[in-house]
DNA sequence: ATCGTGCATCGTCGAATGTCGATGAAGGAG
DNA sequence: CTCCTTCATCGACATTCGACGATGCACGAT
C-alpha cells in the first residue's frame, strides 16, 4: 500500500522541542482525500494502535519503551504498529539518543477527525 | 473477525420509512470502546467503501445497482462492501421488492465520529 | 575497544482481506 | 408456469496484515 507519509514525510527529526510540544493545530484543517483518509482510518483501526494514540494524547511518555509496557505485544510488534501510526501522520517520533520519542501528529489527527466528521 | 453488527442488529426490514429518512441523531451519542471503534475504522478503510458511504449520503440513490453502476468493481465485490459497511453499523439496508435499498445509519455514523474526535 | 541497552528491521507463518466469476434465491412480468 | 432481473453468497485466488523471534544498528557506559 505504501501510505508514503500522509502529512509529516516521515517525521523523524533529531532536534527537540517539536515534539512533546505538539503543535497546536486542531482546526481548519481541510479534509483530506479518499485515499488519505482511508490510509489513516486503516492506521487507526486497530485495537493496539487506539490504546497507543491514547496513551500519547493522555500521558506524555512517548518514549517506546514505555509503550511497549503497557501493552501485552512483543517490542517488535509495537514498533511495527508505531511505524503504521507513524508513516500515517498521526504521531511523529524523534531519536533522542539510544531511545525513541514519540507523540501525537496534532495536524495529522486534525486531517483525520475533518475528513471522518465530513462524511 | 465478525464485528456482529456495532449499532443496530444487522438491520434488513422490510418496511419502508425507516430508511433514507434517517434518523436525525448527529448529536450527543457516546463515543466507543476501543473495539467498536476499531471495527468501524476498519469499515472505513476502504477508498471504495469510503466512495460509497459518500454517494449514500449526498444522493438518495440507496438501490445496491445504482451504487454498482458508480464504482468500476463487480456487483459481487461492491455487494461484499456494502454488506462490511452494514455490519459495522455505519449502513442500513431495506429489502425492496427484487432489490435492495441501502442508506446510512446516522446514528452508526455519529458514533465513529464521536470515538475518533475523542481521540 | 568492548560491552549492554533500546529500537528498528527482517524473515516467517497463519489468518484475514479484496476481488472476481459462478451459483442461487426471491420477486416481478409475460 | 416460465423467463428475467436484482442481489447475496460461495469458492478460489492473490495480496496484505498481525504477530513473533532473531538479527542488526546506534549510542552510552565502562
Amino acid at each position: 500500500m505504501t501510505v508514503t507519509s500522509a502529512t509529516t514525510p516521515t517525521n523523524r527529526s533529531t532536534s527537540s522541542e517539536e515534539c512533546c510540544i505538539p503543535t497546536p493545530v486542531d482546526t481548519l484543517v481541510p479534509p483530506p482525500d479518499d485515499e488519505t483518509l482511508a490510509a489513516m482510518a486503516k492506521a487507526v483501526a486497530h485495537p493496539a494502535r487506539l490504546a497507543i494514540l491514547q496513551l500519547l494524547t493522555h500521558r506524555e511518555t512517548c518514549v517506546t519503551g514505555d509503550v511497549v509496557a503497557e501493552l501485552p505485544l512483543a517490542q517488535s510488534t509495537v514498533s511495527e504498529h508505531l511505524r503504521i501510526l507513524r508513516e500515517a501522520g498521526l504521531i511523529q517520533g524523534e531519536i533522542e539518543g539510544p531511545r525513541t520519542r514519540y507523540c501525537v501528529n496534532a495536524t495529522g489527527l486534525a486531517i483525520l477527525k475533518a475528513g471522518i466528521n465530513a462524511l
